[in-house]
This record gives C-alpha cells, sequence and structure tokens, in this order.
DNA sequence: CTTCGTGCAAAACCTTTGCATTAAA
DNA sequence: TTTAATGCAAAGGTTTTGCACGAAG
C-alpha cells in the first residue's frame, strides 16, 4: 500500500515507549509488550477494532482487553509513536508516527483507498503561514478527498469491505 | 474569528439549497428553511449540538428536531452547502463551504481555538501530485496542530468551554 | 507493600433508524 | 392524493469508566 520507506531510526518503538512510560513513572506491562509489538508488527493503518481482532488471533494466547487497547492507543498518541489519520466510516483510523516519515493522504471517497505522498513543499509553506499567525506549528494533517484511479475508470467499483471476520 | 471576507455570491444559500432540493424532488419545508436560515445567520464553525441548541433558544419557537438536524447537516453537505472542517472531542465540525473561499485552519491544541488562512499554492501541490496519482481530487482537509500565539506565552491558558448551556 | 494496570460489564456519547403522523406539491 | 418529511423513542456503534482483582516495582 505505501511506496514510502520506513526511515531508519536509533531507538526501536518499544524501546521509545519504555522512555515514555519512565517519564510518566508508568510500568512496562505484558500487556503494554504485547500491544507496541503488534502496533508496529505491520506498517498499514489501522484502527481499534482491527487491533482487537489482530490480538484475538494471536496463536500464542497473549490477549489484551478491548478497554485496555483504547487506553494504549490513547497512550501511544500521547508518546509520539503513533498519530491519527483520518476518519474511516465512523472510527478514528492510526498509523505509525514514529520511525516514519512524514506523508499526507489521498483518500478515494469512493473505495476507501488510502495513497501516502510526500511533499516537502507543504510543510514549507505552513511554517510560512505560521509564523505570521504566531503560531507554533507541531504537526498537520492533510487528506485530499476524491476518486482514485481505479474508481475514475470503473465507476462501479466497491468500497472496500473493513471488517471481515 | 475569521479574517477572511465572504465572497459576494449571486445566490443565496437558501436559494441555492432550494435548487438542490428541486433536483432531488425533494421539498421546502418549514423545518429545512429554518434550519438553513439558521445554519448561516453566522459564519462561526459549529457541530450538530451546537445548532441543537441554537435551534432550542429560537424565540419564535421554531423548532426543529435532533434527527431532522443530522438528517439536514448530512443532506447540506451532499449538496456542497457544507463541509466538514475537523473533529472537536468526538463531535465533527462544520463551516460554511458555499460563498465562502476555501481556506484551511491552524487549530491551537490547547485552547482549540481555529485560526483560518488561505495559500493558493497548497491547492497547486496537491493537484500535481494527485496528477502523479492517476487520482482526482474533489477537494481536502488540511488541519495544522500546535500551539496559537496566546497559549504560546501564557503556557497557563484555558481550553475553551464548548457547551455552555 | 503500595500504586498502577487490567478485564469486565455497564455507562456515556454521538449519530442513525423504524414507525406512525403530518404536510408538501 | 401521493410521496416525502418530521418527531419521538429506541437502537447502533464506538469509546470511556467504575470497580474489584491482579501484578509490577
Amino acid at each position: 500500500m505505501s511506496n514510502l520507506e520506513a526511515v531508519t531510526v536509533a531507538v526501536s518503538p518499544a524501546e521509545k515507549y519504555r522512555e515514555y512510560l519512565a517519564t510518566q513513572n508508568l510500568r512496562m506491562t505484558r500487556e503494554r509488550a504485547i500491544f507496541i509489538e503488534e502496533v508496529f508488527s505491520s506498517h498499514e493503518h489501522f484502527d481499534a477494532d482491527q487491533l482487537v481482532q489482530r490480538l484475538e488471533r494471536r496463536k500464542d494466547g497473549k490477549r489484551v482487553s478491548r478497554s485496555t487497547i483504547y487506553r494504549h492507543l490513547k497512550q501511544l498518541e500521547e508518546a509520539g509513536l503513533i498519530r491519527k489519520v483520518a476518519r474511516q466510516g465512523d472510527r478514528d483510523l492510526y498509523e505509525h508516527d514514529y520511525g516514519y516519515p512524514q506523508h499526507d493522504h489521498l483518500i478515494c471517497k469512493k473505495c476507501g483507498d488510502l495513497i501516502e505522498f510526500h511533499n516537502e513543499e507543504i510543510s514549507k509553506i505552513l511554517e510560512t503561514v505560521a509564523r505570521e499567525h504566531g503560531f507554533r506549528i507541531e504537526g498537520h494533517r492533510l487528506e485530499a478527498h476524491g476518486l482514485c484511479d481505479n474508481c475514475c475508470k470503473r465507476p462501479d467499483s466497491r468500497p472496500k469491505k473493513m471488517n471481515l471476520i
């Protein structure tokens, strides 16, 4: 799905998380370890429910409850390890933030496909605009909505199923 | 809140809505008339619940039920009269689309303030990117998150209350 | 030991829907 | 008179929370 390369990072996400927990006087539990492993095991975008299902499917029986997943998603976001990309249906979609280059998305309104792209100019423009307003940018989110190549050509294409059991 | 001028339009929002309804064989009811009047009575951003409250507060007793509000919000969006700007908390935030120039937002993560800005370059860049992917853009949404001027200077500032009754 | 973390079930929330009634055209 | 629109209450779906129990440090 992505044609971007993951950047090389000095510290693994798990390590980064551990550091974050330390600064907050929180503990690295069995659940948090499983959770971060699962979250960073694939570079695809994901939502809370998909994570629940992935964790239910694990062969080693290491489960993490739904509530804990929600709690830790929020926490990983605070730690700067993941970020919300967009909404899909009525769910928040997340993606890796740490160890992954800044990028934005083209989102097909028909099939729901997300196409990543990277453009240096956009951040520069934003910096300029922000300066004019005395605003300090910490990050941005840019989604262009429309029709992807496929859906332009075949107007009868179907939306992707999101929750195949 | 905004320093952008509304553009002069040939047709009023209500008129535009009426045209849209006609094409869909839908009816201009008392409720829809009240609804669109209320929606376009102010250029501020708003969410569904704020609209419910504004309509409850009306002196003339012209009420519109919550379900109808949700139904018509969706419809005004389809008609291209309003659009979703962002999420605030767990609600969708809307703003006028028709009769209002294209713009994007700087969003203060502390006080929640939305600063509008307009930049031609961004759309051009997006068009270029889209072309490379065979993607047809119909619109975009760009939010830069960070700290506004005020919150940079006074780190103890409070978030705005969103639902003062 | 003491505090934090977890799972469960229930709650909270926003949003959507079914249905009987009312009202456009 | 026909078909769409409305309000109400109930349902849906996601996310959050209270609480008792278990575990990390």
